[in-house]
Formats: structure tokens, C-alpha cells, sequence
DNA sequence: TTTAAAACCTAACACCGTTCGGTTTTGCGC
DNA sequence: GCGCAAAACCGAACGGTGTTAGGTTTTAAA
């Protein structure tokens, strides 16, 4: 088959059908020839619209990224950061398979740099000496995607006896599969509460005020 | 060559020999191949020792674990975390190629569980109560696993005119590569104390005392 | 209308994890 | 000491991977 009257493929095509492979299948999953089956092609075809399979997923990572919301800090420091934490969150959470790779580092993904420019900015403008700046986007960065990485639900197999037979402090109702997204929910939020309260008395200790 | 006189393979130098080649060309860098040709071996002896791939690196992982240390809990609930977290990250820090592995939940590993365990134990015997010990060992994790994977060491490109010219807030001197490892210290270290006040004034409200 | 580029293809390369079956050596039961 | 199963290695192969080279046809621009 040669040169089709209309393309069958697109950047945005290979993009959207990829993520949802990866969705499905895991990372693991994806691979450049059964992308293409799914597209109605051959693997080499691809090479025409992408330069790299790892190229694609970088793209797509910084797609997700697009989606995290930093506009939250027009009502101050705190719940700022509270609501770009969330949303980070909840971004990481849609495709859980892309977690490793979306958590390595901004690297060169536009959209997580310009996120992370864009809290510094807002925190510098709060108050916070710059160095303090990085430290929080840091930290807070550290707490979304450690939550992320190590989640209860991702982390337990289902053989909840496997546990409780071994464990005597872990095999608790509370620890099982069943519990482990709303125990995730809840440590992520006592950990974010906990962290703007530690980080408040450290923001009145350098400025006198709160 | 059939059976030679004394074994040149234990699971042993195979466990060592791998997490070298980990540590030295990272996780893609570790093939059945060339962890034999390592070994002065062919990649089909392995497996007289060894079940699979994945077998192995658990293995690994299984080991880097067993170095963690939570033995500060004798000292309280607070300084138990913090040293806890330190000895954490400091595990994980030693074989960073390692850690998007050694993040993913622990799993069936034993020494990750062990350690889950003795931290719930040990905060409910501070006084905690369960659930909350549950989330406290969580949010621990999230920020040892998160400063880990997205460490700004690893995460900024060596070209730092890259940054300068597009991000305003971010073109500073301290966030530069050079300065990455002590901003992640510093980072983690602001982190971890702050959350430690937070859950300080949670445990008052909790308990009525200090 | 000529022509360069784009979009698809087949075939192949070098690699991967793993298995099969074969050869030799060891160490155990007798 | 002898027989024999199990252990430890090997070559060769299977089906998979990302990627490239080179071919064919169609499109769009000059």
C-alpha cells in the first residue's frame, strides 16, 4: 500500500491512540508494532510522523502536564500550593502507567518547567525568599509523586491473606485492597495539611508575620 | 563447555554482579545478555540460578530494602520518622537507577513489608491511633519515594543556558546542576521537618498532650 | 508538467527474555 | 567403587522489540 489518498495517521492521532494503549496495558504494553496495528498500519509507518518511540512518550507526558492547574495562587501561598498539589495529583492519577516516566524530572518538558517557573514566581511574590521558592516546589513536587510512585493501591497484591497471616500490625481492614484508594486519598491529604502547617510557622519565623 | 569442577555462577555474585551493571549503565542497561558476558558466562546459564528477569531484580530491590533502618522509634514517634525517612532515602539514594523499581508499593517483598510493619507498630504504640499510623507511614513514603524519583538532581539537563533563556524565576544560581544535590537535601530536609510540626499539632489535638 | 516531498510499504538488522535439548561433572545411595 | 539423578554449563532457536533502508505511489508546489 502506497501513499493513501488521505492520511491515516497524524501526530495527534499516534499521540491519543498510544496513551490510551498505555492506559490499558501499561507502559510495558505499548510497543511501535502493535501501536500500529491498532492504527491500521505498519510499525515503520510511524517513523514518518515520530522520531523515536520514546520521543512519543515524552510528548505525551508533557501532555498530561499541560493539564496541571497553577492558576490557584492568585489566592495566596497556601492555597496555592494546596491547589496545584491537587491537581498534580489528580493528573498523575488519570494515567497511572505514565507515573515513572512523568516523574522523572521536569528534563526538557516545556510544560512541567513553565508550571514550576510559574510556582516559583508565585511564592517568591508571596514573600518567600527565592531559595525557599525551590525548596517548596520541591517538597511539594516530592509529596505528589511520591504519592503517586508508592500508592496502596498500586502497591498490595490482592491476596489480602498473604498479609495478615505475616504482619500482625498491617493485616488491619483499613490496609486491604478494597480501602487502599480512600487510605491513599487520606494520607495525601494529612500529609499536604501538615506540610502548609509546618510551612507556616516557618513562613512566620522569617517574616514576622502571618 | 558442560559442568565445570567448581560453579562459576551463585546467586549471590549474580545479585552483585547485576546491581553493579545497574548502578553503572542504568535499568536499561542490564540485559540477561550482557549481566552473563559480565559473568564470563552465556545469558542461558543464568537461569539455572535464577527464574527471570524480574525474579532477579526483586531480588535486588528485596536487598537494597533490608538496609533501611527503624530502629530510631525507641527514641519516640518524631526523631523514629525522621531517622527512619533519613536512612530511607539514603537507601534508595545509593542506587538511584534503582529507584522507579523499589518505589512501586512494596509489593511481595518481604523487607519492605517487615519495615511497613514495624512503623505502624511503632506509632501506634506512641499512641497514634491506627488509621493514623497508616497515613503517617504513607505520607513518610510519598516524600522519600518523591524526593527520590523527581530529585532535581537527576531531573535538569546539564545545558543550563536552556533554562536561563526561557524561565525567569527559574535562571538562578541555586537551581542550577551543580547546586542540585544540595537544593534536594535542603528540599527533603524542609520537607520532612515541616511535615513533622504539622503532625506534631495534629497529635496534640488528638491526644491533648505533646 | 515536471519534480520533490510525503506517506505508506516490505524486509531486514541487531537486540531482547526465555526455553529446549545436549554434554559433562558432581555427589549421593548402595 | 558403581550407577545414576541432578546440577551447571552450552548452542541454537523462538517470538518479540526499536529502528532503518529502500521501494512505490500520491500529493502539492514550481
Amino acid at each position: 500500500m502506497p501513499r493513501p489518498s488521505t492520511p491515516l495517521l497524524s501526530r495527534r492521532r499516534i499521540r491519543d491512540t498510544a496513551l490510551e494503549l498505555v492506559d490499558r496495558e501499561g507502559l510495558e504494553g505499548l510497543s511501535m508494532r502493535k501501536l500500529a496495528a491498532e492504527l491500521g498500519v505498519r510499525a515503520a509507518s510511524l517513523y514518518s510522523h515520530v522520531a523515536t518511540k520514546e520521543d512519543l512518550l515524552n510528548e505525551i507526558a508533557n501532555e498530561i502536564m499541560e493539564r496541571v492547574d497553577v492558576s490557584g495562587f492568585t489566592q495566596g501561598w497556601r492555597p496555592g500550593l494546596a491547589s496545584w498539589a491537587r491537581s498534580y495529583r489528580a493528573a498523575l492519577a488519570e494515567h497511572p502507567n505514565m507515573v515513572p516516566l512523568l516523574s522523572q524530572g521536569p528534563g526538557r518538558r516545556d510544560a512541567a518547567l513553565r508550571r514550576a517557573d510559574a510556582v516559583h514566581g508565585a511564592l517568591v511574590g508571596a514573600g518567600w525568599p527565592p531559595r525557599y521558592a525551590t525548596m517548596i516546589g520541591a517538597s511539594t513536587k516530592y509529596l505528589v509523586v511520591g504519592a503517586a510512585m508508592s500508592s496502596f493501591a498500586a502497591g498490595f497484591s490482592d491476596d489480602a491473606q498473604l498479609y495478615v497471616d505475616r504482619y500482625p500490625h498491617l493485616g488491619q481492614a483499613h490496609l486491604l485492597r478494597e480501602h487502599a484508594q480512600e487510605v491513599d486519598q487520606d494520607s495525601f491529604e494529612l500529609a499536604l495539611s501538615a506540610l502548609l502547617t509546618g510551612l507556616d510557622t516557618v513562613y512566620e519565623a522569617l517574616t514576622g508575620q502571618s
